[in-house]
DNA sequence: TGACTTAGTTCGAGGTCTGAACGAACATGG
DNA sequence: CCATGTTCGTTCAGACCTCGAACTAAGTCA
């Protein structure tokens, strides 16, 4: 921890009013203050502080009853914002939201094969930047890969080839902008709790499919990272013992629920991208009852591994992202079914299992979100 | 978040001065002036209102080198307490913590069967702290069960016979004090991240054999809870498909590493408390190469557990309590062994598996701790 | 038109931190 | 034995911040 000095408690409440204004939307002053618990002398200056520097935009009063009517302030589209970018395998994407949480921008491109894909983030960045006009108060990166504690050196990413790599030091050097490093599945847990499927949940478990499979884990707010590499469940040893993984061992779980067992397991070729195939997947569950079946019976594998991730975390909501996204109508139920039924005590929560509701953007929407916790939680200043 | 007001600084900066007093011991006013990065002069301000409230001592001031000497403060002992409780099926224990995180007392009184627990928890409380001179300023209590995340109401205690009980309330009448409830594992976990095995670790897995195995996460100091039941790991479906657990499934974690089957598999009965019998189980080890080899398979049956749950967690120690403490010196370097082979990138952190250091104590201790760490945070005045 | 009600601002009081200046207390060296 | 240098701790004025009470502003309602 650090000092405290007077001035962060102007920023502490200051965050705690923006906060207020982004859960509740428009506000009188007054209003702010009974919500925040704060005076409401301190909430006019805090608002007028804020509206001087055209955070905040000032509606027209609006008279409700009685006496003076009221002017509902709100937060200004587009002031802040914060900037989140994400290289996978075959696209780069970058988006941009502010302080209201709305997505100002968000782009993906493809990264053909044998493209620099950091070459290709770098240059989306750049673009995305001189097409703003915001002030840009934070940047994060999401890469498919195991991302030290640091935030900064990604120690092994094998679908794109680096190990002690540190990318964002590249795009820091383009953006003269600080870019922190995170796991993809983390920030894409930090998106969907924020403003898609988990919203308003204390904790979530994040599970994507992309080539392989990761897991997110957000807990009041905050990724649960343990020593850095926390959320790496796709090589957990619970899979079927005689299925052989790409990483050299036996039984781990994306062996047995990953991709390339589902493709294989209703007869399809490996081509294309995760979402590309996950999505021909799931048109032909929708006509061939035999391969709807065999979903289930993927679906049902997940849920054993939920079991095992669920007893561990307690989550109030379980996002499957990545390809599971498309194959959600087959798979969450029977996942959902078997997590119901397998954990032990009839005491226990069970979690909800839902689809993510930010598709293949919610990685780099949770970089951005993830950028502008530190004005969100008053650690730095507005 | 709480609106901020001017004596919160005051708070946060006296317990950033007792936190860095607590870590580093006695000190000068202007080597903790260095170390807080807060001025001179607030640090002076800070322990004299310490010092007047005798919660620091003054040291005899010691010269070394040139300039006036400079006098240590130290935190006094036993000024401030945190009171930690455990009810357990066969004892209860009491713990007192100041805040220079000694054990002021300890106490573990066996429970006979058929005994009511609770009563006696309430009795050793109500002993415990008329004999204390000092200023209780928070009490937990230990619970073998599910608690949910009010830290009052107990889901379910099956080794207590409890399910919806509210024990915290009993004894917070008995006490004139609130009384906050937690999972044993979880506080068990805080004391050995705090004073024991895991000291200084910024992510701890704890696991504990007692009836059955339960866990507890910590991660910078505060407990990963989930919805509440985070870290129920006995029951999770990785254990041999075939062995029966008593909850009445299958393949339980518990049914296979637990006590009750270590305990069969050495061809010993179910007799005495969980510590008595693997104190008997560690003494025919200690002499049957046969016994010994069973616990070593015990281990690595342990470690392949211990390696889902460090692919979801990435702690940077599991500590094992309860039973394994007796059977460490089989039992560990089997599951460590397991754990470090099994874990899939050679980049992947180990975490270092180690015996708890605190015995059968680490619950209450831990809840003592805990309920310390109100004031060590700065949320709640000295 | 006047009473009533609610919104927002002004202002003095009370806390807090800080940096610079200052007094206190020791070692050293002539 | 005393002057000097060095470090420790305190004092104090300046700057921020929040708060409650009083006050002004701007409507509704009868």
């Amino acid at each position: 921890m650090v000092p405290a000095a007077p001035d962060q408690l102007r920023r502490a409440n200051t965050a705690l009013v923006v906060r207020t204004l982004r859960d509740v939307g428009a506000s009188s002053r007054t209003a702010l203050a009974r919500r925040t618990g704060l005076a409401k002398a301190t909430v006019g200056a805090i608002v007028g502080d804020l509206a001087e520097r055209s955070l905040v935009v000032e509606g027209d009063a609006s008279s409700e009853g009685l006496g003076r009517p009221s002017r509902p302030v709100s937060l200004a589209a587009g002031g802040v914002l914060g900037l989140g970018l994400e290289v996978n395998v075959d696209y780069v994407a970058a988006a941009l939201v502010d302080l209201t949480g709305d997505r100002v921008l968000t782009e993906v491109h493809e990264v053909a094969d044998g493209v620099d894909a950091l070459a290709a983030a770098v240059a989306l960045a750049v673009e995305v930047r001189a097409r703003t006009a915001g002030r840009i108060v934070g940047a994060h990166l999401a890469v498919p890969g195991l991302v030290e504690r640091d935030h900064a050196t990604v120690a092994l990413a094998p679908n794109l080839g680096w190990s002690g790599t540190r990318p964002g030091d590249v795009l820091a050097d383009a953006l003269g902008l600080a870019v922190h490093v995170d796991n993809d599945a983390n920030l894409a847990a930090v998106a969907e709790t924020a403003h898609g499927a988990a919203t308003g949940a204390r904790s979530t478990l994040y599970i994507t499919g992309t080539v392989g499979i990761g897991g997110g884990i957000v807990q009041d707010g905050r990724l649960v990272r343990g020593a850095g590499f926390a959320g790496e469940v796709g090589h957990m040893p619970i899979g079927d013992p005689a299925r052989r993984c790409v990483c050299g061992r036996s039984g781990c779980w994306e062996a047995t629920v990953g991709l390339r067992a589902t493709t294989s397991a209703v007869g399809m070729r490996l081509e294309g991208t995760p979402v590309q195939r996950a999505a021909r997947v799931a048109e032909r569950a929708r006509r061939d009852p035999e391969v709807a079946s065999t979903l289930e019976v993927l679906g049902a594998q997940l849920g054993h591994g939920l079991t095992t991730l669920c007893s561990v975390l307690d989550p109030e909501v379980v996002v499957l992202g990545g390809y599971f996204q498309a194959l959600g109508p087959w798979v969450v139920p029977a996942a959902e079914q078997v997590v119901a039924r397998r954990l032990p005590a009839a005491d226990q929560h069970r979690p909800h299992v839902r689809v993510g509701a930010l598709g293949i953007e919610a990685a780099a929407l949770g970089a951005a979100e993830q950028a502008l916790t530190d004005v969100l939680d008053g650690s730095v200043a507005l």
